[in-house]
RNA sequence: GGUCUCGUGGCCGAGUGGCUAGGCAGAGCUCUGCAAAAGCUUCCACAGCGGUUCGAAUCCGCUCGAGACCUCCA
């Protein structure tokens, strides 16, 4: 019997068994990207962590809603009045929605590459402005906002004298003070700790709205309360994002919630780590930024070859999304081969012979398999007992294990649910193998198979040399020739 | 400086107080005309130093090292 769902909660640094407040419906919010360029590989890892989690919950049953948003309102770049996409669409002559337009299309076409499950609703920042100024007219009314200078600022005393601001992320507002580090350059603030719901706009400022307190746009952190507040209800089940994310924004996403709507708004928080590249963070400013597009081209000075969007989806997934995940050729070459290896075996458990009698216990690889998975989500422990089950596949390909028809069904069902809907690998040697191309195939092997018989190797190898080039791998068995597309 | 995380074999990466992670790479064997594929076997490990324990890579302390956050960040 499968376990019950454990995760591991980032708010109070546990693994908690999850229970939904309204199953079987469960509300998920991810933090999605802003969208002023290219996102990176390190954020399709994100993105692809929480889809993982997303086709999980999907497949127990759970009638998940799934809200990310975009972020297309230009937030302020260091002591510049200008915002990302501001500067982009300055940079390149054309309207800041254009910039937005388009790298949400882009995004979404990278994310389809990588087989992820697009969102139930995405909301975008901009749509949903009227909402961010009432929540920001809320907090004021409850005196823990203040305006300045066409600007309003968060209260973080005030709040933080009947709530915890830094609960989150284990801070505490004095450490907050003390540690500030220098260049705030915010004036218009109270306390060095506070932040902005809504930014008063420079006349340069592209991006801006009316509001009660003048032109400006809103802070960062309100949107995303706003729209899962909306979208999800005061309280929901899972918020998401990605480590990096923790502080200060969803610290703030918290205290906006609970200053504006007086419920704690999530039960499960959720972080996933950081991909690395020789052992640091991906950052666009140190040259280690690699976009999605140069993955799957090989286009990089560090890279040596192209890598398809399975493999590196694979490659993703044998790490535990709380972990970090570092980046490199020998890993991605590992991985490559490996995928290679589980789906050929995949999609060879349909044709397997059959025997009245099973020696291999395919409960016992479904108890694995959901136990894994049961454990916080941990992919890279599924991995691992799947490629027990291709051991199974293979000896009982050659004749050393023996498995019964209901077996082989229930293997194939298996094996295909975990491997297809929940790790959401997809076979990228298409079989665009008409029964036309396989029967063309076939004639080749059989006529490679009478030049061996001839002792006519130069001709046989030729054969299988040239079905290579064209894309299919033969492989000699005991039983005769099969093939695979490469 | 503050908060926190982590240090596993050639590489990536799980995990647990005593029992095989897994993938890739390496070695040997089987199969084979050769190769590939596949199978079997095998080598390589838990940063260092102490402590707790019958027993620790897994718990505690210290040292060294790495990283994240404290500012936009997935």
């Amino acid at each position: 019997m499968q376990t019950q769902l454990k995760l591991y909660n980032s708010k109070n640094r546990e693994i908690e068994v999850f229970e939904p407040l309204n199953p079987p419906f469960v509300g998920m919010y991810v933090c999605g990207p802003t969208v002023y360029s290219e996102v990176h590989i390190g954020n399709v890892r994100t993105f692809g962590s929480f889809d993982l989690i997303y086709r999980y919950l999907l497949h127990l049953g759970y009638k998940v809603r799934y809200v990310r948003n975009i972020t297309d309102v230009g937030h302020l770049l260091d002591d510049t009045s200008e915002d990302r996409i501001s500067k982009k669409a300055r940079l390149e002559n054309i309207e800041p929605m254009e910039v937005v337009q388009r790298y949400t299309v882009d995004f979404h076409q990278t994310m389809e590459k990588f087989n992820a499950l697009p969102p139930s609703i995405e909301p975008t920042a901009t749509g949903h402005l009227i909402e961010q100024i009432e929540l920001v007219q809320t907090i004021l009314d409850k005196g823990l906002a203040y305006v300045s200078n066409g600007s309003v600022y968060f209260d973080v005393a005030a709040y933080n004298k009947s709530r915890n601001y830094g609960e989150l992320s284990g801070r505490n507002v004095d450490d907050l003070i003390s540690n500030k580090r220098a260049l705030d350059g915010q004036d218009d603030k109270k306390h060095p700790a506070d932040f902005a719901l809504w930014k008063n706009a420079e006349p340069q400022h592209i991006m801006k709205w009316n509001s009660p307190w003048g032109v400006g746009f809103p802070g960062w952190h309100l949107e995303c309360s706003v729209m899962s507040t909306k979208y999800l209800g005061k309280q929901f089940d899972i918020h998401g994002g990605g480590m990096d994310l923790k502080f200060p924004h969803h610290e703030c996403e918290i205290a906006q919630n609970k200053a504006g709507y007086d419920e704690e708004p999530v039960k499960y928080w959720l972080h996933t780590n950081m991909l690395t590249f020789n052992g640091k963070k991906m950052a666009k400013s140190e040259g280690t930024g690699v976009t999605p597009r140069e993955m799957l081209t090989g286009n990089h000075p560090l890279l040596t070859q192209a890598y398809s969007a399975m493999t590196i989806r694979f490659f993703m997934l044998q790490a535990h999304y709380r972990s970090t995940l570092d980046f490199s050729n020998e890993a991605l070459q590992a991985a490559e081969k490996g995928l290679k290896r589980l789906m050929v075996a995949l999609e060879a458990i349909d044709g397997l012979p059959t025997f009245d009698k099973s020696s291999v216990d395919v409960n016992d690889i479904k108890e694995k398999l959901y136990g894994a998975m049961n454990d916080d989500f941990n992919s890279p422990i599924a991995i691992a007992h799947l490629f027990e089950m291709v051991k199974w596949v293979n000896l009982i390909t050659d004749g050393k294990e023996t498995i019964n028809e209901a077996d082989r069904s229930s293997l194939s069902t298996l094996a295909h649910t975990f491997v297809h809907d929940i790790l959401g690998l997809q076979n990228e040697t298409s079989n665009d193998g008409s029964e036309k191309i396989d029967g063309l195939i076939q004639f080749a092997l059989e006529l490679r198979q009478q030049a061996k018989l001839d002792k006519n190797y130069s001709l046989s190898d030729n054969i299988r040399d040239r079905l290579k080039e064209i894309g299919f791998e033969i492989k000699d068995g005991k039983d005769g020739t099969t093939y695979n597309p490469i």
